[in-house]
DNA sequence: ATGACGGATCTAATCCGA
């Protein structure tokens, strides 16, 4: 079972760039965020002409917005307004697998705004309480099988941002993220799929700034999309890619699409 | 050299991203 992550950053824009990589990486699953639409306005037949029969979106016009598009039956939808902030941040659905049934949570978390303290700047607290939501939903559901993804907004390990000094005092690498990021993935043990493969020590980026010409001849990308899985599917892990190519489209989101495999059908 | 951009919106200046 093939599953993308991808900040598309505005889902009816980029539906040209998303069929292309549909072709491309043929998923069976595919979790979205920033959609940037409204339910009303979401673009159902089209997603559903890429192959995808159950489509669920969780959307607001202009900001936020995620959505799961499956090839197999989505069942117990969930979506929650984390917090009542009324942002669309969050979208879960269960899958029937050959383990049984599986969760699968889709999350957008804020960004946090420039200023990283939480007392000035009303965005990093919304960001720090958010990630303790995450904490506080998951450490009651130990024995569940669970996969999470989405643009988590923080990078959490040296490698993950091409400069681990500069970015210190830069919203998504400051410690007290990655502190409260290391506590959310303590809470069950969450496996992180990209990193189960490569090495600490190895640079990893899933986004870049639009701002730099050339974004990978600068190269300060930062790895903040992820892909997580409680212990109990470990074994079921078999490969994780990031689409970087997918940076140097024409039009391409400052994200790009990551993706694991796990051996559930 | 973290902004030199880019997307959405009551089309033009503003909010937002990270």
């Amino acid at each position: 079972m093939k599953i993308i992550s991808w900040n598309i950053n505005s889902l009816r824009l980029r539906l040209p760039l998303l069929k292309k990589f549909i072709a491309q990486a043929n998923p069976d699953i595919v979790c979205l965020q920033e959609i940037k639409v409204s339910d009303v306005e979401f673009p159902l037949l089209e997603v559903k002409s890429l192959g995808f029969d159950f489509v669920e979106f969780f959307g607001e016009k202009s900001y936020n917005g995620v959505a799961i598009f499956s090839k197999f039956p989505l069942i117990k939808t969930e979506k929650i307004d984390v917090l009542f902030y009324g942002h669309k941040r969050h979208i879960s659905a269960t899958l029937a697998t050959k383990l049984g049934e599986v969760d699968l949570h889709n999350f957008y978390v804020p960004a946090g705004g420039d200023i990283p303290d939480p007392g000035i700047n009303d965005k990093f607290d919304h960001k720090l309480k958010f990630i303790d939501w995450m904490s506080e939903f998951f450490a009651p559901q130990k024995n569940k099988k669970i996969i999470m993804v989405g643009d988590m907004n923080i990078a959490p390990l040296e490698h993950d941002v091409w400069s681990h000094r500069q970015l210190l005092d830069v919203v998504s690498h400051t410690p007290i993220e990655v502190e409260k990021m290391m506590r959310l993935q303590n809470t069950l043990n969450w496996i992180d799929t990209h990193r189960f493969f490569v090495p600490e020590n190895e640079k990893l980026y899933s986004w870049w700034s639009y701002r730099a010409l050339d974004p990978f001849k600068s190269n300060r990308g930062r790895r903040l999309d992820h892909i997580w899985t409680t212990p109990n599917l470990e074994s079921r892990i078999k490969t994780a890619k990031i689409y970087k190519d997918f940076r140097i489209e024409n039009q391409p989101s400052d994200h790009v699409p990551i993706e694991t495999v796990f051996d559930l059908l």
